[in-house]
DNA sequence: GGCCAGGACACCA
DNA sequence: TGGTGTCATGGC
């Protein structure tokens, strides 16, 4: 069966529910959780997570006070330390700018927001997508890695890295960024379910779709 | 003990 | 612009 981008969330919603994510108390936390789950899995990064959270409870004030050898402990179960710390440190730097005000950076970077935050160290393609859909509420696709599995399984062709997914897909004007949240939630947890081992998915209910991008 | 998990970046051609 | 090596940790 042949589906559009609307049309495979609306499949992935009716047989999965909400997926949930991400579940957090502040957009801070958020913030720290999309620095901190790169390239590791929830287990690592929840533990580093935990740690921001007994040390600062995600007080963008608190974060910027530590010192580069406390934010770097913070930040070492999460893997990749020296990386994620400095990233940490850039972007709520950079959010004082903004007198950590959400709408006010959209307000004055909108629509270049996405390449001023590609211009933080730390802060490559799939989290700068990330944060414009959980923290900046624009909704967006996001190219990560399941979704190039699930789409090249969808039989969309040469789909090699971030970008060559991402500059093919985009949401539809009606998607909002709660929508676009819940996409990107529920691919990952349908490759977490059907991609271990791969051969699953045809077991899944997405088994012999096509996506028409 | 190797492999993997919701990447990013420097370096190179 | 696109490909490759490197960066770190912890669980299985």
């Amino acid at each position: 069966m042949n589906l559009t981008i609307t049309e495979l969330y609306e499949k992935m919603h009716q047989n999965m529910g909400n997926s949930g994510w991400w579940s957090a108390e502040s957009k801070a936390e958020i913030i720290v959780g999309a620095i901190m789950i790169q390239n590791t899995n929830w287990r690592n990064a929840d533990k580093a997570v935990a740690g921001f959270r007994k040390q600062t409870n995600f007080d963008p004030n608190k974060i910027r006070q530590l010192t580069t050898e406390e934010l770097q402990a913070l930040v070492r179960p999460a893997g990749f330390y020296k990386n994620k710390s400095r990233a940490v440190a850039a972007i709520f730097t950079w959010l004082l700018q903004y007198d950590n005000d959400y709408q006010q950076v959209c307000q004055v970077l909108s629509p270049k927001l996405r390449q001023e935050l590609l211009k933080l160290h730390g802060i490559g393609d799939e989290t700068a997508d990330v944060l414009l859909t959980y923290i900046f509420e624009q909704p967006t696709f996001i190219s990560d890695k399941y979704a190039r599995v699930l789409f090249t399984q969808l039989g969309v062709p040469n789909l090699t890295n971030y970008q060559s997914l991402a500059k093919q897909v985009k949401l539809p004007a009606d998607f909002t960024s709660t929508a676009a949240q819940d996409f990107h939630g529920l691919i990952d947890e349908f490759g977490k379910i059907y991609f271990h081992p791969l051969t699953k998915f045809q077991e899944s209910f997405l088994a012999g779709d096509q996506l028409i991008l």
